[in-house]
DNA sequence: CTGCATCCATTTCGATACTG
DNA sequence: CAGTATCGAAATGGATGCAG
């Protein structure tokens, strides 16, 4: 971070960034925190989801190597997800940031007010 | 993050993290953390932004408390952005996931050669 | 049950032109 | 210099239908 002086637009690390910061990795990675589970299971957990969005969401994470992908052979066929080590090693920043948000929530929406009561003024 | 059973969508802490992890905030809040910085200043540290990607991100930011914004009375007119305490509070976590993808960009790599592998396949 | 393909509405984004 | 406004292009998102 400190170590450039110039911030390009693909740098590596940023682009990983683009895949981990979106919106909902960081939430698939708290419901699968206790343990494996489903697709349908993941998806009544994470109220808003569309399959649609959910589906890309774990493809990436599973290209990124932060979960593992299980079919269990039944019928109905059956998927498994589950957290890779990779992807508990990433839970700790992502802990680290949800608690910023929850600890300094409050300060961040006193700076909202003012600052959108200045522009009605 | 453990303590609920379901992940609303419209979680307050989700949506504040969703107004963090754009683009452009982290990069800008890196470029602003040797001192107060200009915009075109910024602009130009930041290779690929647009001027309206960062104003809108800049406003932003600003909106919520995580960076002051100055006008300089001169002409042409002068503005100058600086990280607010709340916004250096946020670098803490933001550091600790930059570093996360320093030390572990490698293995994602591996994984996602891996994965492309098995697809081809 | 899981997930892909398609279509369409919505949003976002970049480029350009213009203002104080 | 630091924006705002506008417009078309592009990416994204949800809904639906279908398949293994």
């Amino acid at each position: 971070m400190a170590e450039c002086q110039r911030f390009v637009v693909d740098c590596p690390s940023r682009l990983l960034f683009d895949q981990l910061a979106d919106k909902w990795s960081m939430m698939v990675l708290a419901v699968l925190d206790p343990g494996p589970m489903r697709f349908n299971s993941i998806k009544r957990h994470l109220e808003g989801v569309t399959q649609k969005a959910l589906t890309q969401c774990l493809r990436r994470l599973e290209r990124n190597g932060l979960l593992t992908r299980r079919v269990i052979p039944a019928s109905p066929v059956a998927v498994e997800y589950e957290i890779s080590p990779l992807g508990r090693s990433l839970q700790v920043p992502f802990k680290a940031l949800y608690n910023w948000t929850v600890v300094n929530l409050d300060q961040v929406e006193e700076a909202r007010q003012e600052f959108d009561q200045r522009l009605a003024a």
